[in-house]
Parts: C-alpha cells; sequence; structure tokens
RNA sequence: GAUUCCGUAGCUCAGCUGGUAGAGCAUAUCCCUUUUAAGGAUAGGGUCCUGGGUUCGAAUCCCAGCGGGAUCACCA
C-alpha cells in the first residue's frame, strides 16, 4: 500500500516531459535496445579536434550530449556536444537504413532521442551548403538516456541568448545543469585549473615539494579566525577543521624540508558574502634561507607567470577595472599608506591616541581593540579599498601579526606584506618568527586578547613551540587565497562563481509518501475513523475556516485519499483506500 | 545579523487600481532531403514558493514563514 502511495506520488510531481521521457525509456527497452549500454564507446574524436584538421570524407566516431535536433522530414541536422564543444550531425534516412527497414530513423532518431541523451555518433566529414563542418551520420547508437529535460539557451545571429538558464539558486545548487548549457561557465573552471597548473610549475621548477598536512586539528593554527567544531568518536576528542596550514608547514620546514607548498582546503566558520565561502583555498609555501623582501619579488613574478598561463597577458579586467600583473608591484609601508590617504603618522603612538584619533575620524572601534588592531581598523577603513593595482603593504604593527617576526630596524613592527588588488587583500607573507621564545610571548598576547574578548585571537600551540624550540632556519612564508585570485583572472565579481559547489543552505525534499499538511492530516485522522461520512458534519467535526477546510479537502481527493460523492439531498466523503 | 528586491509552465519571462492564468522556446501529433536562436499546422502542460488573514471573489492586498539575489555589517 505505502509503496505504491508513494509511486503515485512521485509520479505526480514528475512534469509532462519526465513522464514523457519515461515512457520512451520504457519503448527503447521493448523495442530491445538498452538505454544504459556497457559496452566502451570508441570515440576518435573530439569536436574541436574534428574543426582544427577538417579532412572532407574523414571517418570519425563522436560522442557526447544531443543537444539540437532539427527534423526536416526524411533528413535531419542534429547538434553533439562534448568535453570540447559542439560539432553538427547530419542523419539522412536512406543513407541510415539503406534497406527497407527505416527503424533506426524514423523511430530510434527521431521520437526515442530527447534533447540531452548522451549518443555516440560514426559518419564521415562534409561541409553543408553553409558551409558548416558537419558529420554524415552512418549509424549511430543511444549511449544513456537523460530523464530530465535541460534548460536549452539559444545564441542568435547577433549573438543575443534567449532563454539563458542564469537564475542563480538553480545553477549553483545544479551546477551540472549549469555546465552543460553555459559554456562559459565551464570556461571559468578551466581557468581556474590552469592556475593550479601554473603554481605547481612555477613550485616544481624551483625544487619546492607539495606536501599535504592534517585537515582535522586539535588546535585551530595559523590564523586569526572562529573554526568549525567537530568530534572524533574514538578518541572522544574534540578536533577542528583547519582555519590554515601554516604551523603545519613550518614544522615541515623544521623538519629539513627547504621549500614545501600545498593547495589548503581551509575552513572558516563566519559570515558569507560574495567574497567569502565557508570552506576556501589557500596556497600556502614556505621557503628557508628567505626573507619577506625575497618573497616579495618571488610573489609578483609568481602572478606575472600564473596571468599569462592562464589569459595569454598579464592584463586582467575586474569589473570596471583593469589590473596589470606584470611585475614587479609597486612596495608601501603601512605607515606610509595610512598617512598618504590621512595624514595621520601612528608613528610612537600610544592606544589611546590611536583610539581618538579613530573615534573622531570615523573609524569604529570597540575595547576589545588592542593597537594592532585600531591600526588594522584605520588602514582597513581609509586605505585598503584604494590599492587597484597590484600593490604590496608592508610592515603590520607587531600585535596583529603573531606569527611574524619582529622588523629588524623597529621591534614594534613585523616583517609582513600583504598584496592588495582591487581594493582586496590577496597575499599575506612574512619572514616567519622563528625564535621560540618570542613566539611563546606572542601567544601569550594573543592569550591575553581572547582574555580581553577577541573570538579570533590564537590558541597556544604547544607542539609546534617544541618544533621551534628544536630549531627553524630562517624561513618566509607566502600565503594566497587562489579563489580571489581566480575571480580577478576570470573577471567575477562572486566567489560563488569561481567555486564548483558554494555553500548554500540544503535543499529540502518531500519525505516520503504524500506530503499532507496539517490541515488534510486533520481532516483525514476525522475520516479515517468513520470511513464514510457527511460532508457538513465532517466539515464542523474538524472546525476548520472555510478557506482551510476547502484546501485540506482538495489536497486529499487530489493525493487520492478522499473521495467526494454527490447524491440528492447531500455530499459524502469516503476514505479511499 | 540588518536593509531591500525577487519567487507564475521543463527554461526565459508578461500578468495594471483584486474579477475565468498568458507568450516564446521546449514537449506531443502531422507535413517537409543541406538547416543556422526561431519552417508550417494542431494539441497538451500550472501547488501562481508555503501557511494564515481581508474579501462575494486573491497570482494580485495584509501578516508570518521558507528559499534566493543585492547592499551593508562581520571577516588577516
Amino acid at each position: 500500500m505505502l509503496p505504491l502511495i508513494f509511486e503515485c506520488m512521485s509520479l505526480i510531481e514528475l512534469s509532462d516531459q519526465e513522464i514523457q521521457r519515461r515512457e520512451t525509456l520504457n519503448e527503447i527497452r521493448n523495442f530491445g535496445i538498452e538505454p544504459y549500454p556497457a559496452a566502451l564507446y570508441p570515440v576518435s574524436h573530439l569536436s574541436t579536434d574534428i574543426e582544427a584538421n577538417y579532412e572532407e570524407g574523414k571517418k570519425v566516431i563522436v560522442a557526447g550530449r544531443l543537444m539540437r535536433k532539427k527534423i526536416q522530414g526524411k533528413a535531419s541536422f542534429a547538434e553533439l556536444q562534448d568535453s570540447a564543444g559542439r560539432i553538427q550531425v547530419y542523419f539522412n534516412r536512406d543513407e541510415i537504413c539503406p534497406g527497407e527497414d527505416k527503424f533506426n530513423y524514423n523511430e530510434l532518431f527521431k521520437k526515442l532521442l530527447d534533447l540531452g541523451d548522451f549518443v555516440g555518433i560514426e559518419g564521415t566529414l562534409f561541409k553543408t551548403q553553409v558551409g558548416e563542418i558537419t558529420v554524415r551520420v552512418v549509424d549511430f547508437k543511444l549511449l544513456s538516456k537523460s530523464l530530465k529535460p535541460l534548460p536549452m539557451p539559444k545564441t542568435d545571429a547577433d549573438g543575443v541568448t534567449h532563454d539563458a538558464f542564469t537564475n542563480p539558486e538553480l545553477r549553483y545548487r545544479q551546477r551540472y545543469v549549469d555546465l552543460v548549457v553555459n559554456p562559459h561557465v565551464k570556461d571559468v573552471f578551466l581557468k581556474r585549473n590552469k592556475v593550479f597548473n601554473a603554481f605547481r610549475e612555477f613550485f616544481n621548477s624551483r625544487g619546492y615539494i607539495e606536501v599535504e598536512t592534517p585537515i582535522l586539528q586539535p588546535i585551530p593554527g595559523g590564523a586569526a579566525a572562529r573554526p568549525f567544531t567537530t568530534h572524533h568518536n574514538a578518541l572522544d576528542t574534540t578536533l577542528y577543521l583547519r582555519i590554515a596550514n601554516e604551523l603545519y608547514l613550518k614544522r615541515l620546514i623544521v623538519g629539513g624540508f627547504e621549500g614545501v607548498y600545498e593547495f589548503s582546503k581551509n575552513f572558516r566558520n563566519e559570515g558569507m558574502d560574495r567574497t567569502h565561502n565557508p570552506e576556501f583555498t589557500a596556497m600556502e609555501i614556505y621557503v628557508a634561507y628567505k626573507d619577506y623582501n625575497w618573497m616579495m619579488e618571488f610573489t609578483e613574478r609568481l602572478l606575472e607567470h600564473t596571468a599569462i598561463a592562464v589569459n595569454g597577458t598579464t592584463v586582467a579586467s575586474f569589473g570596471d577595472h583593469t589590473v596589470d600583473f606584470k611585475a614587479p608591484y609597486k612596495r608601501v609601508t603601512m605607515r606610509q599608506s595610512i598617512i598618504d590617504f590621512t595624514g595621520f603618522d601612528i608613528h610612537g603612538k600610544t592606544e589611546e591616541e590611536l583610539r581618538t584619533w579613530c573615534t573622531s575620524n570615523g573609524v569604529e572601534v570597540d575595547f576589545t581593540m588592542g593597537k594592532g588592531k585600531l591600526i588594522d581598523s584605520i588602514f582597513g577603513e581609509k586605505c585598503e579599498g584604494k590599492y587597484i593595482q597590484p600593490t604590496f603593504i608592508t610592515d603590520y604593527p607587531k600585535e596583529m601579526s603573531p606569527l611574524c617576526k619582529q622588523h629588524r630596524d623597529n621591534p614594534e613592527l613585523t616583517e609582513r606584506f600583504e598584496l592588495m588588488i582591487c581594493g582586496k587583500e590577496v597575499a599575506n607573507a612574512y619572514s616567519e618568527l622563528n625564535d621560540p621564545i618570542d613566539q611563546r610571548e606572542r601567544f601569550e598576547e594573543q592569550l591575553k586578547l581572547s582574555e580581553k574578548g577577541d573570538d579570533e585571537a590564537m590558541f597556544i600551540d604547544q607542539d609546534f613551540l617544541r618544533a621551534l624550540e628544536y630549531g627553524m632556519p630562517p624561513t618566509s612564508g607566502l600565503g594566497i587565497g587562489i579563489d580571489r585570485l581566480v575571480m580577478y583572472l576570470t573577471n567575477n565579481l562572486s566567489i560563488q562563481e569561481v567555486l564548483f559547489f558554494p555553500q548554500m543552505k540544503p535543499e529540502k525534499w518531500g519525505n516520503s509518501g504524500p506530503d499532507l499538511t496539517e490541515n488534510e492530516r486533520l481532516i483525514l485522522a476525522v475520516l479515517e475513523k468513520e470511513k464514510s461520512m457527511d460532508l457538513v458534519v465532517l466539515k464542523e467535526r474538524v472546525a476548520l475556516s472555510n478557506k482551510a477546510w476547502d484546501l485540506g479537502m482538495k489536497g486529499l481527493t487530489k493525493h487520492g485519499l478522499a473521495k467526494v460523492t454527490k447524491t440528492d439531498t447531500s455530499l459524502i466523503v469516503d476514505l479511499t483506500s
């Protein structure tokens, strides 16, 4: 009984076109054709290979999704989409079916193949009267049946797209559909892949080693951020999803590697917007015997190399801006930057003086903020957004950089830089702090900040301190936000566009069986006792408003759970079983 | 978290101060042997996001909720 209802329900929820395709699927099977064959299909060419190396009459075997079907009597055109692009195919009835049996054309191609189906095609190349390269079909095979119709955007001769699949919610939740019908979306992810390859190539050619470090960490270190918490059952202990991999990579430098890097999926339990996703990808690299000056040069050359690898040029458009990744980049100290944009010199100022300046200059502050955070707020508010072209901001206050080596010329500062592009931080690098005593003190200061209410201050990682005590060579480290870099290189203003599956609220799926509303259940409960009763009596018994009653009853009859019969004198409601 | 806009057919979208739910594409049937988003004819297709309220009557007005976008806040 229940499975039957369930089956009915799932059919009710299918659209006409989905039902149609299921029926077609059955027909295909009835004709003895397997709609999901197991055997490999011997593809010989991609659509783009055919375009690039066209030869009249060449035999090819191609496969892909059927994306266009234009039937005109005994001959038809269709379009096949594979991973590289599209190719037109030509079906001629009497060439495909030379004998009396016209099944393959009249039935299989014309009626049983739907848009979106995977089809394999064997044929020869020719050019149509309008000169389009086309495969003349000799034989074809259904490789996989599609049961859901795809959205079908079309671009006209003027380049205008009709029926574009643009709804962001649908696009992100069903990225597979987005990728099938929006080629420009696929291009973004191909470029993303090129970023990774360019980085790897750049690092590997210099002898640096790609490594992997823990994602589940007992202490979430290496950044100031709120972590996700999880629990390990066997150890009965709390673990955190990493917010950064910095402390582990430095342990490897302690261990004797001289250059290590990792593409790190990091997780931060913070807000989401068009530049923040709860999980994101950072690349961190640590190189022994270097300092942050060396790292600046390294970074600008890396980015120049990457921009060329991705776009073939160092110039990239981003919204209204044009960004040039050509090295070298401008270098400005944080102190100078604040002077440039506000005239205020933070040098030698006390916490109180900074706070006073902030409140009288419209920079929001609160009492959990120490000197470092105050300066960071000034910079964030007044300067950060102004740097469009790649610019290194150097020499950050010590308090906000607890893992960074003190500046060689000024004990209040650190040897740190961030790379700003289009007003956003893209990279962050240090001469790494390798003095274990200093590092312990810095952690303790963080502890004080956290007692003051800063819920992002860092935890003390005793094992990391132990590692430093064994000795770490002077080292420079760099972190780059890959998602943001990809945004810049692909001209996407939203991080969701450069992640295959951006985080979204879980989708609601109907539970099993008919999904009854509260009112429907109420009516059904009464009706189940009586099996059959007068409509007016039932209505009074459930005491619902007119509208609620009406909707409830209509729902029940629609689900096939109740039936209303009209007699001469009254209306009778029956429970149907 | 705040503000604001949006949710109508498989897709893209109309639908006015409340009065029988629409178009194009897609789908189905028929005609058509070289088409370029869209050949011709006919037909089917709806939980107007959900629930409640106002009303003789709600896709439309009001309230609440759900989902999404944008802006802001938060965010090394």
